[in-house]
DNA sequence: GCCGTTTTCGGCCCGACTGTTTTCAGTCG
């Protein structure tokens, strides 16, 4: 099984635990395991073997005994017990917004309702309002819920979807009078790759607040209002999405911008920390707890983030860490890691123009990168056998190495463009151009397109030799996933990572929200072995220069540290560094 | 079910909103 496979069972047993009535913190210790298996960045199978499943976060005896069971049978016997109380046909009523582990089970038990169809048709019926706690308007929400959720999904947003959407809501809020701040918060804000809802916050009097929550029910993109309070509304978007908006005063900003910024198992933490020093921590202030030393002084407020971690003796921690991954502790011993920041970057290694299958001119996209801070390029059209992207025969790369030496010399001293190669790795391992053509490029990067869902053992070593090569610098999006639906080649990680190692190839971060590939996960793995990365936008034209600090996102949350990645090389050492490999 | 600078047992966070309630349960984040 892989790492998914058993994430996924292990939140179906946690969701079925929640329905039977199991102790809270049981369920949560399988979602805690679920969402750390997840964060890995490597092969549970491999981790099985070197025996070290113990020492993932959040895994115990029971369940490192469960995920042995699950590798080595393919099959748990837990889980199968479990499904003849509670039928797993359930889980899909937990998907219906609104209702939770308790109706469920009130479904199931009292009206024998077992799934979707079921509950749809109890409730047209006029079934569920019998039930206690029930009534007329729970029936109604919760048809109009099914319908919503049959309509769009209960999908995931992308975020280079989401993070526009959220800009736009933002800009029109700001319009309104009384509005000091505006910002995003939850998953979005930590530049998650998926957003399940968009959180915004702003800071406002209370007075200022119905005009504002008025505007926001308002806005034209809003399909329906699932809430609306004084404090915090929800509404539905034409496209599925939830919006949350809270306002909240400003001067109570900083506790109010953490708490919504979570992410949830962060913020257990912040709480644990405040109950040691006798503060209880919510979005609005720490407040003294009765019998600890605070006992009988007021609540303690802070207007930025900076305060709320200073109260507990830490340093700011940026929100693309806050996932409760060991950021505390590494707040707290002063090991914070030196973050890559968005203006550090000043090239772009990968980007294709009308030579293959971009959309701008080598000197259009040259001047485009000048105008976003960057000093140096590297032009990367496609090889010859991406066919469809019109890659490049032969004799056109050395037609281009000359357009490109022209465009060069256009830009002036201060701005260069390289010659580089996004080559293929063809299905049977070998590269596009001969060892020669490779030789004559500034930069080869290797890629897969094709033949993405062979075998693990075939497709890493496939990989491997492209890595190899002395010619090649860079592996660009190596697992070649596209969010959201194709999960991307089954590449054998370790092997990867330790090829990268021996040989100093570089290894994409690309950052297409389509592909953060490699993703978080594989970024953390990837800096704990010193390998080195690159940013890169993979723009096909001009405008897609923005979407580097997605990928810069996608670092930071995997830890990535200036130093290495090249992006932040001047061109000398990046020229040195092409020189002596 | 996990975990340990309250350590092998007893904790494990907090509030808003909704709909059903006469004081609260369920859901959500």
């Amino acid at each position: 099984m892989k790492n998914r496979e058993v994430a996924t069972l292990f939140r179906n047993i946690a969701d079925l635990l929640s329905i039977r009535g199991d102790q809270f913190h049981r369920i949560m210790a399988y979602r805690r395991a679920a969402d750390s298996i997840d964060d890995l960045g490597r092969d549970l199978n491999q981790i099985y073997a070197e025996d070290g499943l113990l020492e993932i976060p959040g895994i115990g005896k029971t369940l490192a005994n469960k995920i042995e069971e699950m590798l080595t049978t393919g099959t748990l016997s837990f889980y199968e017990n479990l499904t003849e109380t509670v039928p797993p046909s359930l889980l899909e009523l937990l998907r219906v917004d609104g209702l939770g582990p308790k109706r469920v089970k009130q479904v199931y038990e009292e009206l024998g309702i077992t799934n979707l169809a079921e509950l749809t048709e109890a409730a047209q019926a006029g079934r569920l309002r019998a039930l206690s706690g029930m009534g007329e308007k729970s029936e109604a929400k919760i048809l109009a819920a099914i319908e919503a959720l049959t309509r769009h999904g209960d999908e995931r947003a992308l975020l280079g979807e989401a993070w526009p959407l959220a800009q736009s809501i933002l800009a029109e809020l700001a319009k309104v009078n009384g509005v000091e701040k505006t910002a995003v918060a939850g998953s979005l804000r930590r530049m998650r790759e998926t957003i399940g809802d968009i959180d915004l916050l702003v800071a406002a009097q209370a007075e200022a607040a119905p005009a504002i929550m008025e505007t926001f029910v308002n806005l034209p993109q809003v399909e329906s209002i699932s809430g609306q309070g004084s404090t915090k509304s929800s509404v539905v978007l034409l496209s599925g999405m939830q919006v949350d908006l809270r306002v909240l005063p400003p001067e109570r900003w900083g506790t109010l911008l953490s708490y919504f910024t979570g992410s949830k198992d962060h913020n257990v933490r912040l709480r644990e920390l405040a109950l040691k020093q006798g503060l209880s921590l919510n979005e609005h202030a720490f407040t003294p707890v009765a019998g600890g030393p605070y006992e009988g002084e007021d609540e303690m407020i802070c207007a930025d983030e900076t305060a709320v971690y200073a109260t507990l003796n830490l340093p700011y921690i940026p929100p693309p860490l806050r996932e409760d991954r060991g950021e505390i502790e590494a707040a707290q011993s002063g090991r914070l890691p030196d973050l890559i920041q968005p203006e550090q970057i000043i090239s772009d290694l990968h980007m294709h123009t009308t030579w293959s299958d971009g959309k701008m001119s080598i000197l259009e996209m040259a001047r485009a990168a000048q105008a976003n801070g960057l000093q140096y390029i590297v032009i990367t059209d496609h090889s010859e056998s991406l066919g469809i992207a019109n890659g490049l025969s032969e004799e056109r790369l050395w037609q281009q190495s000359l357009a490109i030496r022209e465009a060069d010399e256009a830009m002036g001293p201060d701005f260069r463009v390289l010659h580089g190669a996004e080559v293929e790795i063809k299905a049977d391992g070998s590269l596009d151009y001969e060892d020669y053509v490779l030789e004559a490029l500034d930069f080869v990067i290797a890629a897969l397109h094709v033949s993405l869902s062979q075998p693990r053992e075939q497709i890493t070593e496939r990989l491997l030799p492209a890595i190899a090569n002395p010619h090649v610098d860079m592996i660009a999006h190596p697992t070649g996933r596209l969010l959201p639906d194709r999960p991307g080649a089954d590449l054998d990680m370790d092997r990867i990572f330790a090829a990268a190692a021996d040989t100093r190839t570089i290894l994409e971060i690309n950052a297409n929200p389509r592909r953060l590939d490699l993703r978080d996960s594989h970024v953390r793995r990837a800096v704990e072995l010193g390998l080195l990365l690159s940013i890169n936008t993979d723009a096909h034209h001009a405008r897609q220069f923005d979407l580097r600090h997605y990928g810069v996102a996608t670092a930071q949350r995997g830890w990535a540290t200036t130093d290495l990645i090249v992006n932040t090389w001047p061109l000398e050492k990046f020229l040195a560094f092409l020189q002596g490999s």
